[in-house]
DNA sequence: AGCAATATGCTAAATTCTTAGCACCACCGA
DNA sequence: TCGGTGGTGCTAAGAATTTAGCATATTGCT
């Protein structure tokens, strides 16, 4: 298997890419401020060079600063990630995963929720068949 | 925030704790078949240790040798699993995640599986309201 | 019983991750 | 113009991860 662009992360370069995942682009000190338990700016600044060396961030200046993002778009990581939960847990059924999901957060959906993704259905049905 | 049985996990032990929740439960010699670039069984047996003493693991005996589960239940590493994808990717918002589901994977989707699909979001209607 | 094969437990070494520290540059206000 | 503030790059040391090696059981054959 060839190396994804997803290279194999170490735990702090996983909690910074998923920071960027989640907020598109940030400063440095917006990363460490985003970390969980976080450590000195001198290492965030270290990490992220690191992640810019495998590839897997770029910078661009900001005014004064840099700002990173992700060089893989949201949506292929997105994609990733899913693919990998559907894996892992839910022996690649979408249909289980998606019951799962429902399950867990039908109480934060609204009915014009619901309605939206029951059209997404109608929608796959049709592509489907 | 206490300690939740999902410590942080190495890259490895990471790694390791995928296969047992995709197979719920194995042998040392399985879980290094299953690790991707697999290391030296010593290896894995070291890392079993570490992450039964983190007690995310345990063992019981299985005939000659050790056959090793996950602590948590698969249920509630599911959940988190979740949850983190909604966080990192989705913006909390699991109607995206589900369309995102969906769209990703419609061409596996029967057309049976789609009715169970639309039934599941009429139960959430239900209860939602 | 004796031997090969296959486990396990432990430990120490190699590798990798993580961090802090220092040197330097640019901008801003006194 | 001269600090002070806040950014950057680099590097080296400290911590943690990852690995292999070796000693020791246990099982199953012959």
């Amino acid at each position: 298997m060839a190396k994804s662009p997803l290279t194999q992360f170490s735990r702090r370069e996983r909690q910074i890419m998923d920071v960027l995942f989640k907020r598109g682009r940030a400063t440095a000190a917006e990363i460490q401020a985003g970390l969980p338990d976080p450590p000195g700016y001198s290492a965030v600044r270290a990490l992220l060079r690191v992640l810019e060396d495998k590839g897997a961030v770029r910078h661009e200046q900001d005014g004064p600063r840099y700002a990173y993002r992700p060089t893989v778009a949201r949506e292929s990581a997105r994609r990733s990630a899913i693919h990998h939960l559907l894996h892992t847990f839910f022996d690649d059924s979408p249909e289980q995963a998606v019951a799962a999901l429902l399950d867990q957060s039908a109480a934060d959906l609204s009915d014009a929720d619901l309605d939206r993704l029951a059209a997404l259905i109608e929608k796959a049905r049709k592509a489907g068949a």
